[in-house]
DNA sequence: ATATCGATTATCT
DNA sequence: GATAATCGATATG
């Protein structure tokens, strides 16, 4: 075959942008849907690929735990915006955590990004995260917390808050490659007290790269 | 394998 | 001044 002749489809074009339509929904129904998905950024060196694998739903006004609870002050104002808009925030004096803003322009809503599956860049993702590959059981920690997958992103609130994932000119995508989650499996979410049984956290069935203990990727 | 604890700072009361 | 959508190290069964 002369394959290396002929041009070569930009990785773009293999996997769909998500669109501000995907994100005008109820948190829930994002969160369920982004499973599978893919997540870009581009940076001046290469690009970064994780599938989405776990992820959890934050539910506005009305849900005690969501940052949104208390109304709109400068912090959680990305919530508050258009939907497809990227909320990080800073937690712990330590972690950045990512997540994408749902429900239309003055509704509060977002979706927190837990873990994903790394894809493309894997190396450079665990140079990020001050980790060798050569530990077999390195692997998984890359990109299984909320806090490590934007360390390995390389995410920060400086440098990415508010940025839309929809547009074609952003350095961070949200993308459909067309991968079929089998089944999903719901828990109550973690690392929280208020409203902490609701069953809003949304994993990929027997996906290795979800975040915490064994157990909790079965049930609770 | 599970439990506990300390780190470290932006944000809000 | 208290809190927090976490992580990694250490201790213990």
């Amino acid at each position: 075959m002369t394959d290396s002749l002929m041009p070569r489809p930009r990785e773009s074009l293999r996997a769909l942008l998500l669109s501000q339509e995907f994100f005008d929904r109820d948190p829930r129904v994002v969160a369920r849907a982004l499973l599978g998905k893919l997540l870009a950024r581009r940076t001046p060196n290469g690009t970064l690929v994780g599938r989405v694998v776990e992820t959890e739903a934050y539910l506005g006004t009305g849900d005690p735990a969501a940052h949104s609870f208390s109304g709109k002050t400068p912090r959680n104002a990305v919530l508050f915006g258009p939907p497809g808009l990227a909320y990080v925030y800073f937690i712990y004096g330590n972690h950045y955590c990512l997540n994408v803003s749902c429900l239309p322009d003055g509704v509060a809503g977002g979706v927190l990004f837990r873990a994903l599956e790394p894809v493309i860049g894997i190396e450079a993702m665990a140079r990020a995260r001050d980790m060798s590959l050569s530990d077999k059981s390195a692997l998984k920690r890359i990109t299984s917390g909320p806090g490590r997958m934007a360390e390995a992103f390389g995410i920060t609130r400086d440098r990415d808050n508010g940025k839309d994932f929809t547009s074609a000119r952003s350095d961070l995508q949200l993308r459909d490659d067309g991968y079929r989650v089998r089944r999903v499996v719901v828990t109550r979410r973690i690392g929280i007290v208020k409203a902490a049984e609701e069953p809003l956290r949304y994993i990929i069935e027997g996906n290795p790269f979800v975040s915490g203990p064994k157990a909790w990727a079965k049930k609770t």
